[in-house]
This record gives structure tokens, C-alpha cells and sequence, in this order.
DNA sequence: GCTAATAATTGACTGCGGTCATTTATTGGT
DNA sequence: ACCAATAAATGACCGCAGTCAATTATTAGC
């Protein structure tokens, strides 16, 4: 097997610094190959010996976004409290809501549709659920299941709720309020919370 | 305002019964709106004035598909055991879970973008939640939160267990097993349930 | 029945993602 | 330095959703 060439990264390169330009600039749903292609002074099918499709420059792009905040996560010292747990979580939150456009891509690209192609969206949605297990592992919260699954749980809530951010009907509460119900409810059962 | 034509219920009829019968042949994926307007006998002009896009067909076939679900949801009694909870409601996971491309277009629909265009979808999940709410109301679960909560976190777990079945990390379990470890932990907390 | 207003339909056209046979650049072997 | 062999890049082309000015059908008022 040959070794890739140095062009080969330099067009990748190329291609990912101005679809994160134009990104910048006008928002991901925005987002053209054929601007990009443009900007990089490749042709169109360039793109595509580079990407799989553009849900694959997506994927990095969006998933690059995602591990930087899972950078600030991992510094931060284990939440003891339902409300710590959220505010930490809430700049993430923002982020993968920022555009209607990029929460269906990422939850789209969250499962690896086959174990051979991990995409970058995918990767960090495991690496969350380390992250968090680890929190959880610290025994604030529930004993009587594991700490995994309490992360898998706060996964799930944590979708549902920025779902719910996209739908009209459930305008009466903002994101972070409502996941702080959920939690009390996933992580305090039996009533030793305060009332809501 | 006048009233509308005879001939608009007939057309948008007939787009209907082509492309349920296109769906039963090929599936929802496969679905194209040339194949639909051909089959109808009008031109493709015609199907954007009868539906706003592709998406708003599907919302309503696969949307009355979930409610034929929910009908008979709505006949059962309340189950009493999270294993019923889960049995009861498999076959309208099967249902959602067919195709990527149903799932998909489900999750990209649930939630209403605006209050003056709800779809068949969000209709049908605001009628699940009602549902759903009504069984955890017979009080065979938490006393401790609300059964509208209890009902908004199964949905919640639902939707969780349906994305991990597309996930090939995760092909570990059964859609319907993690769903049984997700509501036992979610439903009867503290240890009381018996071991997985 | 005739006419003007309005509703429904038409189909050529656009936008954009994605493909592929062909051309051009790079590299390892001699 | 030259020559295959292989990798990278090209751009005309395709598929398919969605648009819109022009055309045709329907209806209400007289």
C-alpha cells in the first residue's frame, strides 16, 4: 500500500478551513458544496474523493464543535446537584440547538449506521456517555442502578428535551428548565426533591 | 370565501391511494413524487399545490399508520407491569423503526414548528402522550411525580431505544429489552424491582 | 347563457447533491 | 532519466425535490 500524498491532505485541509469559513459566516444549514468547491478552487468531484457525501463534512465539522465542549466537560469536577448538572451541560445544549439544520444532522449521525465507519458525531456521543458515567459514578445520585445507565438515561432526557425546544407546542419552558424536571425525576426518585 | 371544488378532493384522493399503494410496493424510502404524479395522472405542479413538500405526505401516510397503532393502544386496558407496557406498545415500535428513512422523517416531524401547521405526526404524539397518561393515572407506578411526567419520560426512553436499534454499537440488546431495563429504572425506582 | 373572478392544473425550469469516465499528477522500480 | 502503475482531480452529467408564469376549468352574479 502507497502512502498518501502530501496533495491529498492539503486539498482535505483546504476544503474543511473554508466550509468552516462559510460556516462562520452564514450558519451550517446554509452551507453549499459547490461554494465550497468554489472557495477551494477544486472541482465538484474533488469534494466527493474527499467526503462520502456532505453529511461526511458535516459530520467533522459539527462533530468538532461537539468534542470542544466535551473538552470544557472533562475539566470540570463531577455536578452534585441536579442544577449543576444542567448548567454544565447547558453551553453544549445551545450549541447542538443552534439551528434546527444541525440538530437533525447530529441525530441523524449520532448512531454509526455500521461499526466501520464511526463518523466524528458518533464518536463524541460515546465519549458523552463515558464523560457523564464518570460523574455519575461519584454516587450523588441514585445507588440502585448503575452508573451507565443513569448517563444513558440523562442522554436520553437531554434529546427529548432539546427536541422539545424545536416544537412549538412546548414553548411554556425553556430547555434547561425542563431537563432540570426530568432529572430530578431520573436521578431523585421518591420524593426527597423539593417540590417543582 | 368560497368553498372547495369537488375535484381538489378527488385529485388529492387520488395522490393519496397512488402513493399508499407506491409505499406497500417499494416502502417509504423509495417513494418518488414523479412516480406519484404519474401514477395520478397530473403534473408535478399539481402535487406541491395539494402538499406543501415531499415531507407532507409522508407526515400524513406515515402518521395515519401511527394511529392506526394508537387505536388499538386506546382499546387495551392499562398495563400493570413494565413487561406489559413494553409488549403493548411493540408493535407500534416495529412500526417506526421499519425504515431509516420512516424513523427519520418521524423524529423530524414530532415536534410541531409552528402551532398553526401541527401535522398528522404531531398529532399523533400529543395523542400518545394522552394515552400513555391515562395509564400511568391508575397509579400501578411512581407515586411520586406526575403521570404526565412519567408518560413524557417513556416517550423519551422510547425514542432513546428506537435510535440505539439503528446504532451498530449497540446491536448488544433488543430494541424491546433495553426499553424494559430503561422503564424499570424510570418507573420503579429504588431497588424494588427483581435483578436483569 | 354569458361574463368576470377565482381556483386548479400544467410543464418547463431551477437548485443542489452526487456520479463517473477521462485526464493529469505522483511515485516506485530499473 | 525514463516508464509503467497508481492516486488525485476534473467537469459534464444525472436524479429528484421544488417553483412559477401561463393556461384551463369552475363558479357566482346577472
Amino acid at each position: 500500500m502507497r502512502q498518501m500524498q502530501k496533495r491529498t491532505l492539503e486539498t482535505r485541509a483546504r476544503l474543511v478551513a473554508v466550509a468552516t469559513a462559510l460556516v462562520a459566516e452564514n450558519g451550517y444549514g446554509a452551507l453549499r458544496t459547490e461554494e465550497v468547491v468554489q472557495g477551494a478552487g477544486v472541482a465538484k468531484g474533488t469534494f466527493f474523493a474527499h467526503f462520502k457525501d456532505k453529511d461526511a463534512l458535516m459530520d467533522l465539522l459539527i462533530g468538532t464543535g461537539i468534542d470542544q465542549h466535551l473538552d470544557q466537560l472533562a475539566k470540570a469536577p463531577a455536578p452534585r446537584t441536579v442544577e449543576e448538572l444542567v448548567a454544565l451541560q447547558q453551553p453544549l445544549l445551545r450549541y447542538m440547538t443552534q439551528e434546527r439544520y444541525v440538530f437533525d444532522v447530529i441525530l441523524r449521525l449520532s448512531g454509526a449506521a455500521a461499526v466501520a465507519e464511526i463518523g466524528t458525531i458518533a464518536t463524541t456521543f460515546g465519549r458523552y456517555l463515558e464523560l457523564t458515567t464518570r460523574w455519575f459514578e461519584a454516587g450523588q445520585f441514585r445507588q440502585d442502578i448503575s452508573a451507565e445507565l443513569q448517563a444513558e438515561g440523562m442522554q436520553g432526557f437531554v434529546t427529548q428535551a432539546m427536541a422539545l425546544y424545536f416544537c412549538a407546542l412546548h414553548e411554556d419552558q425553556s430547555m434547561e428548565a425542563r431537563l432540570v424536571v426530568y432529572l430530578r425525576a431520573w436521578l431523585c426518585p421518591r420524593g426527597a426533591q423539593t417540590a417543582v
